[in-house]
Formats: C-alpha cells, structure tokens, sequence
DNA sequence: AAACATAGCAACCGCGGGGTC
DNA sequence: CGACCCCGCGGTTGCTATGTT
C-alpha cells in the first residue's frame, strides 16, 4: 500500500510565489480559514497543492510573523532551548512569538551553527571541541587513538588548509607564536609552504598529544581551564581554538566574527549530519538521571521541565548546557 | 568584467502522528 | 482494529544575492 501524492503532482504550479498567488491565497484564508489545506487550493482558484498552500501560509504569509532579522535575545533562546531538544525547531519557534519552525531552521543552520563552531563549541552537543575529543581519547585505546587522530586528520585537513590558506589567520598565529614556550610553527607566507607546514604542524602536534599522557580529562572534562583543555588546545595550537578563552552569552555571543575561522565551517563536514543531530537529541535525561526518548514524548516545552511555566521565565541556569554554566562561572 | 564561491532563504519532500470512519 | 486522510515536522534542495578571485 503506498501513500497516496498529497496532489497531482501534473497540475501544479511550484517553485516560487507570485504576488498574485500570495493574494489569492490570503484573502481566501481571510475568508474561509484554514480548515483543509487539500482544498483550499481548489476553492481559491490556485494551482499549487495544498501542502503547498500551507507552507507559504504557515512561512511566509500569516500576519502575526516577523521578518526582520533575528534579535540577540531571539539567538540566545534559540541556542539555549537548542541545547536542550536538539533539532526540534517548532518546538524553538514556539517560544519565539513571530517565528517559525523554518525561521529558527534556517537561522540555526547558516548562522548560529557556525559561530558555535567559531567559538570553539561542537553545535550538537553544545561542549567545546576540546572537550569531545577527550572524551573520545579516554573511551580508547592509544593505538586506536592514533587511528582516530590520523582518520580525523584526514578528514578535515582540507577544510582547515582551505582556512588556513583562505582567511586571515596571522592574527591568531602570530598571538599564539608570541606566547611563551610555544613551539608550532612560525607563519609563513608561500601558500605551498604554509600548506605543507600546516600539515606538518598538525601531524606533530596530534601525534605528541596522543602521547602525552596528562592531557587525559581529569574529573571535569569539560573543565574550560583544566589541564584537559589547555593540552588539547595547546595540542592543536595550529588551529586557534581558545577554549581557555571560551566565553559564551552575553555579551560576547554576538560578537561576529570573533570565532576561529578554521572552525567556522566545521559543521558543514561530515562530522555534523543532520541526521546525527537529530539522534543525539533523542534521549534526554530527567532529574534523576533516567533516559527516556525525547522524541515524540515532547510534545511541548513545559513537558520537557515538567511544568507549565513559560518557557522565558525559567533562568538561564535550568536550560543551559553544564559546560555554558561552567564557562560562565568562569568568567565571573 | 567575468567566473566562481558562499550565504541566506524559500520551497519541496517524505515520514509519521493523530483523528475519523 | 485497520485503513484512510490530513497535517505538522525535520531534512534537504535549489534559487538568488552578494562577495571574492
């Protein structure tokens, strides 16, 4: 049995709307609602299906929506609620009054999920990089590290050289040359030299932090200023993650522009499918620590904090992810 | 000035939940 | 109880504007 086509599909316009469409199909909707999207279409003279119809109501058309840029508050909300159900966007648009679920989408994607990246944080789980990869160090065996760390090297290799080479990075180089007891590399102005260096750089500086033993998390891994960081940063000296200097909220959030470039793009890889996104999301852990499928279970914030309030007036401390609390705590 | 790359956004697609018969 | 239908959701695609080489 197969799922029958929401319209037919030959006699449909698709594509963009026209002015006159949008009119049609607003004063329709002014007129009769929005009951049966399948017929609205038909009845207001439009050829598009009424999935169609729906979308361009639902995105583009109700009176209620914003369409301006989104505020600095409207970001926040969107990264903490983010943090804690995932990729669930109209659950996200829903406490932002004017927004919709492909607003906040859209917005996540080309935007906010690149100035996490920027600023040292993994968008999906919402921890610095750093701290991931400890994790990953401490669930294997050193030889399978070595693999891991080649794969990874692999990986992003021409993603970083491609920022490496493309953006203006001497700024960071040169802070992180200038400090003392730094040993990469110094920068180089050939592009081939700086490849070939680069590459070089990464290979040692992934290969000594595979073998330092102290770079292994301590307690807290996720600890902004332990050692953990500080070695997995200093072990990749040659990509400018500061996550000692790992700030995150007000006011430096909205700091464009004030991430690393190399990480920029992170999330455009194969690191960060969608699909994974989704799944990391999907279990959610209650007060007492017992996992239950955030997925369909969630039908609405207040069932996710077990209460009714709304959703603005819970402090940022009950929403936010331990290693933000951890970072802001540290800036204090 | 042209070609190419990237960002931003609108729209589409397929899946699955829930209501109804 | 199962089939059918409608609708909403999240992921993906494609187009356009803008920036860079």
């Amino acid at each position: 049995m197969g799922r029958i086509p929401c319209c037919e599909k030959d006699n449909v316009k698709r594509g963009q709307w026209t002015p006159e469409e949008d009119n049609k199909l607003s004063s329709y909707i002014a007129q009769h609602g929005t009951r049966n999207w399948r017929l609205i279409p038909k009845n207001a003279g439009l050829q598009r299906c009424g999935k169609s119809c729906r979308l361009r109501w639902t995105n583009y058309l109700r009176p209620d929506l914003k369409h301006g840029q989104f505020s600095e508050a409207e970001e926040q909300t969107i990264v903490k609620l983010h943090s804690v159900v995932g990729n669930r966007w109209s659950l996200i648009a829903a406490q932002l009054p004017g927004r919709t679920d492909n607003d906040v989408k859209n917005h996540w994607n080309t935007k906010l999920k690149k100035r996490l990246s920027g600023m040292g944080i993994d968008p999906v789980t919402h921890k610095p990089f750093s701290h991931l990869m400890a994790e990953i160090a401490t669930t294997l065996a050193p030889p399978q590290v070595a693999h891991l760390a080649e794969a990874a090297l692999g990986c992003f290799k021409d993603e970083m050289l491609h920022l490496l080479t493309k953006k203006r990075i001497d700024f960071q180089l040169q802070q992180s040359n200038a400090a003392p007891g730094n040993n990469t590399v110094p920068y180089v102005t050939s592009k081939q030299e700086e490849k070939d260096d680069a590459v070089e750089t990464i290979k040692l500086n992934l290969s000594r932090a595979m073998q330092e033993p102290d770079m292994l998390p301590l307690n807290k891994p996720w600890e902004s200023s332990g050692a953990t960081s500080a070695n997995f940063a200093g072990a990749c000296s040659v990509f400018p993650v500061s996550v000692t200097g790992f700030q995150y909220g007000p006011p430096s959030f909205g700091n464009e522009g004030g991430g690393s470039p190399w990480s920029q793009s992170m999330c455009t890889g194969s690191t960060c499918t969608a699909g994974e996104q989704g799944r990391s999301h999907e279990k959610l852990k209650d007060e007492n620590g017992d996992e239950s499928e955030g997925g369909k279970e969630i039908k609405n914030a207040s069932s996710i904090f077990n209460t009714d309030c709304v959703l603005w007036d819970i402090p940022s401390d009950d929403l936010i992810n331990p290693i933000y609390r951890e970072a802001f705590n540290n800036k204090e």
